[in-house]
DNA sequence: CGTTGAACCAATGCGTGATTGGTTATCGCG
DNA sequence: CGCGATAACCAATCACGCATTGGTTCAACG
């Protein structure tokens, strides 16, 4: 019996319209179904290639057939994307975001938020530890996207930073020692401050920039000084 | 042999130090541990709680004792973000990051993408009601964002677009219209997708921010025609 | 040339049992 | 009584195996 995959598609709608299942709710899988239908397999799946293609189905392997639109997999959960993703994308993503953060600080920060800025960087310079520096540096970096006065950036600037924490397990430092004096960030650090204090728009772009790609260079060659 | 709870606690910070465990790294399990140690487990749990409570563990039933700060749980809360912001914050960030996102997707996008994207134009083109027209319009900036390769962007531009339908919520659009023909947007898309194609990044990040100012100039005053 | 049937693959879901931090109870010892 | 050691138990989590499911390949058949 040569159904050809015309018949067995009207066949298949004939099958959903009888049902009448509610969206989201899963239909029988294709052994099940072809053999119910009287159709083989590859038939079938034609057939629901074709429903899937109008947006009546979707489809996931392991999960099953479902009627309705394709629920669009919110990857908010830090863990989940920290497994998905890596450094190297992680720094694409800054290098992404940040300038443009800093740009839109050097327009909006108070002058509150600068000292703040300011004291932080103070800090970051005498501490002990590695940690007690990326403490600093981390709070530093969130107080510019503050002084954007953006809700919504600061929400995605902060699920990012979640991430970057997670993400970067791999790296150990002997935290016995601390950033040396001459730590490139030191500098850079001010410079973007300064940018922004100055409201360059412009100048806080680039510095932040410059900054990201001398972090991402020491990310990828640890060793080079 | 009663050792006070402060010599367990001495006792734990020197195995701590001599072992030199990274960041979340987990260390031996409470029975193991106080084993090793020679302490009973409700004495080691003590010493355990100041640690935690120094913050220099964490830990979780089930998981374990873990190295360094408890990993903040900012599961993108998108209700709460919603409530903070705004539509023109959404846009702004919009315009911040989907220029750049579709520049790196005329970098990677792979055939395959670039068709899926043309069908969604195409789809759009022929829908009956403005929310299949926003069904197909979402699929196509993800399909954008999928071609940067950067899972940790995709998680990123999903959280907005989750945030963007929650604020948006309360304007509807009477849904018995469809697009017209002559929707801006159309042909802005397809002019998006022919750079991508094109592997024209700058043409892709322009078109697509011309796009999205006219998104923003509709948001804004959507009784102008 | 298309159809069929079968086997295989990778992703997912599920159930079972082990592991782990947290809690409670009991006993030993001063 | 007070403090600590020991054990048992609880709930959350994980690790593992197994079945299921969509996706793919391939040989056989008409």
């Amino acid at each position: 019996m040569s159904l050809g995959h015309d018949a067995a598609l009207t066949q298949l709608r004939a099958f959903l319209a009888s049902a009448g299942l509610p969206f989201n709710s899963r239909l029988p899988p294709e052994r099940e179904l072809s053999e119910t239908l009287g159709v083989a397999r590859p038939v079938l799946r034609k057939a629901l290639a074709v429903l899937e293609q109008e947006g009546q189905i979707w489809r996931h392997v392991g999960k099953g057939t479902f009627v309705g639109s394709r629920p669009l997999d919110t990857h908010a959960d830090i863990a989940a994307v920290a497994r998905r993703t890596n450094p190297a994308e992680v720094m694409r993503t800054r290098l992404l975001l940040e300038p443009e953060v800093a740009a839109q600080a050097a327009v909006g920060a108070t002058p509150a938020q600068i000292q703040e800025m300011r004291n932080c960087i103070e800090r970051s310079r005498s501490t002990e530890s590695w940690r007690q520096y990326e403490s600093w540096d981390n709070r530093l970096h969130r107080l510019v996207a503050e002084a954007t006065h953006n809700e919504l950036l600061l929400a995605l600037l902060d699920t990012l930073n979640a991430v970057r924490r997670t993400v970067t397990w791999g790296r150990l430092r002997p935290d016995r020692a601390s950033p040396p004096p001459d730590h490139h960030s030191f500098t850079e650090h001010e410079e973007i401050v300064a940018a922004i204090e100055d409201r360059d728009v412009q100048r806080a772009r680039d510095s932040m920039r410059r900054h990201l790609e001398q972090v991402e260079r020491k990310l990828l060659r640890p060793q080079s000084s």
